[in-house]
DNA sequence: TCACAAAACTGTAATTATTATAATAATGAA
DNA sequence: TTCATTATTATAATAATTACAGTTTTGTGA
């Protein structure tokens, strides 16, 4: 359960070579769940490193998520959001305050594509939108 | 079955007031089901429109998405694309090529969301990735 | 029909997210 | 150590979208 390891190891396990930004922007994401934007995460992590670039923060996360050890979001049209939890769940946005929430969802693999014989899937990407809680009352067709 | 009036009846439907503009806009999407990108449509009605401007076609794009006339598709980071068929269907994009394809599904309105009790759906967008036919053969590692 | 207000459209400028590029720094093997 | 490879950085460029302000069109009441 050591959180440190459990970056190596899921670096490791991708082939990435464990430097110190991209265990920083691994650890950051797997201890904010919150499906940050590249802009949060660079400036989150900026004053701790000062030398950070967002060019690496940018470089790490195309990495980490083309080997398949972050997942993209891309909820909304605006900017993708990463996150290090690859189980199966589906997300959910407040078109009111933007935040993205994770939902557990059942049933998922019984959901059945008809017309892909021909076509190979890598991911599937299930997104809800709608309000959260605080939002729904107040809502004035923000978005 | 007449595409015009059908055009006019969703537009009513939805109270947008029939413009030129929003009319062409609206058949452009219903007889292109390829799910354009707003400079798609632009480029592609700019011709026979030579007075057209791309700010109409994003507002346009917005207050059909807006008021539910058309579905905004959000599956790639990088562009937003839009969609006449508001029926229930997901979408696979190609990692290669870019170009997005309907999918018809089986069951999806039998997923159950666990945690949401305090949310308002409003929408719901069922994204597949991976290589189209021609692509999955070629595919070297683009995107 | 005219006057006028509201709505729609247009072109340009500004903003924002992302990518490209080139230079520098760090790493690792011979 | 030397050298090649890889990673990081800063800056510039690109691309998508939004903001804004002016103009045109539409519709309504006198």
């Amino acid at each position: 359960m050591n959180v440190q390891a459990d970056i190596f190891g899921r670096l490791q396990a991708g082939g990435v070579k464990p430097s110190m930004q991209r265990i920083a922007v691994m650890e950051y994401l797997m201890t904010h769940c919150i499906h940050p934007t590249v802009d949060k995460i660079y400036s989150d992590l900026a004053p701790a490193m000062p030398t950070l670039s967002k060019t690496t923060v940018y470089n790490t996360l195309k990495l980490l998520s083309d080997r398949g050890i972050i997942r993209t979001i891309s909820i909304d049209g605006k900017n993708l959001r990463y996150d290090a939890d690859i189980s199966r769940h589906a997300h959910f946005r407040c078109k009111r305050c933007g935040n993205v929430y994770d939902l557990q969802v059942e049933g998922l693999d019984k959901v059945k594509v008809n017309n892909a014989a021909h076509l190979l899937f890598t991911e599937c990407q299930l997104y809800y939108n709608g309000f959260c809680e605080k939002c729904k009352n107040i809502r004035d067709s923000i978005n």
